[in-house]
RNA sequence: GGCCGGGUGGCGAAGUGGCCUAACGCGGAGGUCUGCAAAACCUUUAUUUCGUGGGUUCAAAUCCCACCCCGGCCUCCA
């Protein structure tokens, strides 16, 4: 609320209650949805990570003006349509390894919960009815502003807002609004109608998490109006305080043609929606970009900077596959798939990176730090992969443990959770099969033994033609996809 | 117009009073390895420098003031 930093205190020592306001489902979610959606999804799962207990709610609008509008145009029920776009939500979540919320609730299926606290609203003389619908009086809610740094003086001078005959001050906003022909419509002691966009908000988090709960996030454009009038509208009708912490997770910007950069939205058209993105790039590679940034800092999104982090990407799975193979072929009886989670005891010469670690996602979820310490940890264990082949034994152990805290550490991020050998050998939607891949290389490698380096040449340039690169080692020529 | 963010190397991005002769990644250069590569490793790539100009301080990328640029919000938007 003080728009600073400040130390996370629980209502309930132990327990943490997080809403996050979801996705609009009239179409498919674009990155700057992606973003929300992982940076709150490292939230929950570092808040895990230190041992809370943790209540994510995650909210879908299923009814509103542009749901109307599109199944409208396309002719269909409403809710043919939301149920379409919550499928493709959850697809694409699961394709960018961010988890389900404890709960997801839809407005629609909140409307008593909402018409309850429009009833309270109205009672208490914070609302008002005109023309049908129903109003929230701004005014008469002093604290108004005080999310956005904003007052009511300044806000009415700069105001853009359509002068709406039945509203009183022209930054009310509706509660409940009136059917139109057509349209669908509930019941309500109002008449027939449906809820006001911010008001689902706040009727849902109060249902599962109660007054006064942990952090409420969202995007920055949410800040002002959607946030402040949740305010108005919960601490209104409740009397009591509602939400202790404020996140707001910055945008994502696009470059256009002409050079000039500007926010990624879905009025403006200029978005990339990720089911796109996922066919060119594993879901890990766009965590990794989007958390490359801070959450709160803008986020500038072009092919170039994704393909950097695809780089990225690369080279920690270099380090695991690079670390898997040396303990393969010293110490069989190793296994560095990280599934063992190393005790804190155990990290030995790793400690000080996974405090490092810790220490950065304290200081408000630091996530570039916290990648750089991975980068660090993989090059250390680059650097101790000769000396075990050279047969210093004990190493072993070591590169097992980086291995099983990179893993560790890189999971609470979502990152590092494939094989790497599934990683790299990846298939594309287009693009040689493996055994052809394989068929090749054999092709090659007889070249290589008649001494015919021009015919291996040619079959190796082939290959990265087709975006496979091979690497030839002592035990054997390997490949991976670009 | 009001209110918020932000301007750090070729690029992305941390760092918000001394550990900064500025993390980490990408890219570039040279080297080791290799038949040649790839990956990895080593060295190197901001040393009159952190948008510009002033100021405070023993000490500033970090604090203050002014100015210049960029983005956002003030209407639906993550």
């Amino acid at each position: 609320m003080g728009r600073k930093k400040e130390p996370l205190v629980l209502r309930e020592p132990g327990r943490a209650g997080l809403y996050v306001c979801g996705v609009t489902v009239y179409d498919y979610c674009h990155i700057g949805h992606a973003r929300v959606m992982v940076v709150f999804d490292i939230i929950v799962r570092y808040l895990r990570a230190c041992g809370l207990e943790v209540t994510y709610v995650r909210n879908f609008t299923d009814i509103d003006d542009k749901i109307i509008q599109r199944a409208s145009a396309l002719n269909i029920p409403f809710q043919q349509l939301t149920e379409q776009f919550i499928a493709a939500f959850h697809a694409d979540m699961e394709a960018l390894g961010v988890g389900k919320a404890d709960v997801e609730p839809r407005a629609t299926e909140h409307l008593a919960e909402m018409q309850a606290m429009i009833a309270s609203l109205l009672a208490k003389g914070l609302a008002y009815p005109g023309g049908g619908d129903i109003f929230y009086a701004v005014d008469r809610f002093p604290a108004y502003g005080q999310l956005s740094g904003k007052n009511l003086a300044e806000l009415q001078s700069g105001s853009r807002v359509d002068v709406d005959t039945h509203k009183r001050n022209p930054l009310d906003f509706v509660l409940w609004k009136k059917a139109k022909p057509g349209e669908p419509h509930w019941p309500s002691p109002w008449g027939e109608g449906r809820p006001g966009w911010h008001i689902e908000c706040s009727a849902m988090s109060g249902k599962y998490l109660g007054t006064a709960f942990d952090i409420h996030g969202g995007g920055m454009d949410l800040l002002f109006p959607h946030h402040e009038n949740e305010i108005a509208q919960s601490e209104g009708s409740t009397g009591q305080p509602w939400v202790r912490y404020w996140l707001h997770n910055g945008f994502v910007n696009v470059l256009t043609d002409s050079g000039e950069r500007e926010k990624m939205s879905k009025s403006l058209g200029n978005f990339s929606t990720i089911r796109d993105l996922l066919a060119h790039y594993p879901g890990e590679v766009v965590r990794l970009f989007i958390l490359n940034s801070h959450y709160r800092s803008p986020l500038d999104f072009s092919t170039e900077l994704l393909e950097t982090a695809r780089h990225g990407m690369d080279r920690l799975y270099s380090a695991l596959a690079g670390a898997n193979k040396a303990l393969q072929a010293t110490a069989p009886d190793r296994t560095a798939t990280g599934e063992t989670v190393p005790d804190r005891e155990e990290w030995g010469s790793w400690a000080t990176d996974a405090a490092h670690f810790f220490a950065a996602m304290d200081d408000d979820f630091n996530t570039p730090q916290a990648i750089a310490v991975l980068f660090d940890i993989a090059k250390k264990i680059n650097r101790a992969i000769p000396l075990l082949e050279q047969g210093q034994a004990e190493t072993g152990a070591e590169i097992q443990t980086g291995v099983d805290l990179l893993r560790h550490l890189a999971a609470i991020l979502g990152l590092l959770g494939d094989d790497p050998d599934h990683y790299f050998h990846r298939q594309g939607e287009e693009g040689l099969a493996d055994v052809e891949i394989d068929r090749l290389i054999q092709q090659r490698l007889d070249a290589r033994q008649a001494r015919d380096f021009p015919a291996a040449d040619r079959i190796r340039q082939q290959l990265q033609e087709a975006g496979i690169t091979l690497q030839d080692t002592k035990e054997g020529t390997t490949w991976r996809r670009a």
